[in-house]
DNA sequence: GCGGATTGTCGAAACGTTTCGATTACGGTG
DNA sequence: CACCGTAATCGAAACGTTTCGACAATCCGC
C-alpha cells in the first residue's frame, strides 16, 4: 500500500509538504499542490489510519453501544442505528458497533485502548450500567434517551412527556372525555426501558389535570395479545371515544384491523392517534394522526453534541426535542350524545 | 491515559518485557509477570489501538457493508448484523458498520487507509458493484449471499436451492400434486436481491421434475397485498393443497390469519411450510413447519473464512449451508378425494 | 568445572503520520 | 540599498507499540 513517502517521491517534494498539502494547514504553491494531487491520484493514496490515530490524537471513530433486547421493536432500533451512522459520517466519523453483551464491556475496551474518540448510547434503561461507565471513562459521549440518573451526561431525546400532553390535549380539544392508551409490550415496561413509562405517566397526569377519564393497558405483540389489550381497554372504559397508540407498527396495524372487524369506524366512532412512531402511518388503514419519533433529528443532534464535546464547548445537560403533531384525518370532534 | 512506558516503570522492567509479557511471545519469569500484571491492573492499561495498528499489520477491525434497502425485512437484516458482530468478537475483532450510500464508497475508504483487516458483505444483489470493488481491494472478504458473479470471491449462504427442493419433496412425499409458493414483495425481485429468485426457480424446477402443478406469486407487505396474493394463487390453482411461504414474519402471520378467516384449516385442508425464515415459527398460529435460515451459522462461517483468508489458508469458493427441515405439525398427507 | 543450550531481559529500530522550528527566496517599505 | 515580513518548503522529532538481535545468568550432562 502506498504511503506518504511514495507520494512525496513521485511528486518530488518532502513528506511534510505532502502532509501540509493534504491537510491544508499551511499554504502550498499551486503548482506543487497539483503535482501532489496527481501523485495521490496515481497511487490511490490514503493516509494510514493507524499512524494518523497515533500521531494526531483523533481516531475519527465513534463507538455505538446498541444492545437489542427481546421485545424491542427491531425496525425502530435499526432506524436509530442507521441515523447515527449517517450523522457520524457527515462529520467524517466512522462507527464501531457494539451490541449485546459487548454493549458495556466493549465500551470499556475500545475506550481504554483509545480506539474511539466518543461514545453514543442507544436504548438506555432507567437504571443502566452504561451510564456510570461512561462517566468513568471521561470520553465525549451522548445518550439517546433519558436514563434515571442523567447527572453529568449529555442526553438527547424526543420530549415524550410533551408528546403525551399533546395527544391528550388534542383529544380533549375535540371534546373527548374518556380516552385510552395502548402501550408497549409488558416485557418492555418490566425491563425498564426509559421512554414508555415517561409517556404513560405524562399521559395520565395531563388527562387528570383536564378532568378526563383514562385507561391504560400494555399490549403483547402477537394477535392474541392485541385482541386481549383491546378487549381490556373497552371493558375498562366502555364510553371511550379517543385512543392513543404507543406501540410498534405491526401492533398498531393489528389494532386497526380489529377495530374494523368490530365495526368501529375511525374517526367516526373513535378518534385514534399514533404516538411517537418511527414509521409512516400513511401506510396504515386508515392513516393515523401521528406525533412522529424523529430518529434522524435525535441522532443528528447526539452526534453534533458529541462533536461539540470533542471541542470542549459543551457541558452535561438534557436536551429534549419538541414533538410535532401531524394530522392525517384519524381524529374528529366528539359527537354530542 | 497510561501507556506501556508507565507500566514498565511501575513494574520496574523495560517496555519490551512488558510487551512480551502481554503477548506471551517470549517466556517471562513468573515473578516478573506478576509485577507486570499488577501494574497493568493498577493503571488499567490497554495497548493503544493506533500504535498497535501501525506497528503490527493487524487492526483487528472488520468492515461490515450492510445497506438496508426499501423492502428488506429489517428484523432479518438486523439478525445478520448482530450475528456478524458476535462472530467477529469471538475472534477479538471489532466491526465498523458501513450502511446506505457508504456501503460501497466507505468500503474503499476504510480499506485504502488500512483501517480494517477484512470485509463482510451483506445483502448482495445479483449484480452488485461491491463485488468488483472487493476484488480490486484485494483484502480478505466474505460475502453472505451469492452474487451473480462470484468468481474470485469467498461466499457463504444457505443452500436456497436445496431448501426449495426439500420443501417441494416434503409436499410431494405427502401426496400433494398442486402446490403454491408465495414469495417476497415484488420490489425485492426487481431490485435483484440474490436469494429470492434462487428459491423460486429451484422450487419450480423440482416441482416440474416431480410432475407437480405449481403457481407462484410475490406478496406486497401490507394486508391488501397479502390478500391479493392469496386470492391470486387460489384463482390460479383452485386445487392447491400445499403452500410454501417464502416471506417475512408479518406477511406469514397475515396469510395464516386470512386462511383462518376463510375457513381453510392448516394442515387439514392445506399443508403449509415456512421456508428460509429467520424468525421462530412457533409464534405463528398454527406453528409452521420450517426450513430455518440460520443467520448465526452463515455469519459465523463467513467470519471464520475471513480469518482463514488472513492466514492465507483459503481460496475463493462458494460454500452452501445444508438446510434442515423442522416439523411442527403444519403438513399432513393429502386426503384421498 | 567446562562448553553449550536455555531462559529472561534489555536496547533500539521501525511502522506512517503530523507538526514545530528553521531555512530560503522574494517583493515591498522607508 | 538595507530591512522586514511573508510564502513555500524542508528536516527532524514525536506518537506507542512490536519485534529483532544481543547479552547475561542459569542449568545440564559429562
Amino acid at each position: 500500500m502506498a504511503n506518504i513517502h511514495d507520494v512525496a517521491r513521485v511528486a518530488g517534494v518532502s513528506i511534510s509538504t505532502v502532509s501540509y498539502a493534504l491537510s491544508g494547514k499551511r499554504s502550498i504553491a499551486a503548482t506543487t499542490r497539483r503535482r501532489i494531487d496527481d501523485a495521490v491520484r496515481e497511487l490511490d493514496y490514503r493516509a494510514n489510519a493507524g499512524a494518523r490515530m497515533l500521531k494526531g490524537s483523533r481516531t475519527n471513530i465513534l463507538a455505538l453501544s446498541a444492545p437489542l433486547h427481546a421485545g424491542t421493536d427491531t425496525p425502530a432500533h435499526m432506524t436509530f442505528v442507521l441515523a447515527v451512522v449517517t450523522a457520524a459520517r457527515s462529520f467524517d466519523y466512522d462507527v464501531l458497533l457494539l451490541t449485546q453483551d459487548e454493549a458495556t464491556s466493549g465500551l470499556r475496551r475500545v475506550a481504554r485502548s483509545s480506539l474511539v474518540d466518543g461514545i453514543v448510547l442507544l436504548d438506555v434503561s432507567t437504571t443502566d450500567e452504561r451510564t456510570q461507565l461512561v462517566r468513568e471513562l471521561g470520553l465525549p459521549a451522548s445518550v439517546i434517551g433519558i436514563p434515571g440518573d442523567a447527572d453529568g451526561l449529555v442526553c438527547v431525546d424526543l420530549d415524550f412527556e410533551e408528546a403525551a400532553v399533546m395527544a391528550v390535549r388534542r383529544l380533549a380539544d375535540l371534546g373527548h372525555r374518556e380516552i385510552g392508551l395502548i402501550g408497549q409490550a409488558p416485557a418492555i415496561y418490566q425491563r425498564g426501558s426509559n421512554f414508555p413509562p415517561r409517556f404513560r405517566d405524562a399521559f395520565a397526569a395531563e388527562a387528570e389535570r383536564l378532568g378526563l377519564v383514562t385507561a391504560f393497558t400494555p399490549a403483547a405483540e402477537d394477535s392474541a395479545g392485541v385482541r386481549a389489550a383491546v378487549d381490556r381497554i373497552s371493558a375498562t372504559l366502555p364510553g371511550m371515544t379517543g385512543l392513543v397508540l404507543h406501540s410498534n407498527e405491526p401492533v398498531q396495524s393489528m389494532i386497526l384491523e380489529l377495530l374494523n372487524q368490530r365495526g368501529v369506524r375511525v374517526p367516526h366512532d373513535l378518534s385514534v392517534i399514533s404516538a411517537c412512531s418511527s414509521f409512516d402511518t400513511n401506510h396504515l388503514n386508515p392513516p393515523l394522526d401521528v406525533i412522529p419519533l424523529p430518529a434522524d433529528r435525535s441522532c443528528t443532534r447526539a452526534i453534533e453534541l458529541t462533536m461539540a464535546q470533542l471541542e470542549g464547548t459543551v457541558d452535561p445537560h438534557v436536551e429534549l426535542i419538541e414533538p410535532a403533531y401531524v394530522e392525517l384525518g384519524s381524529t374528529s370532534p366528539q359527537r354530542s350524545r
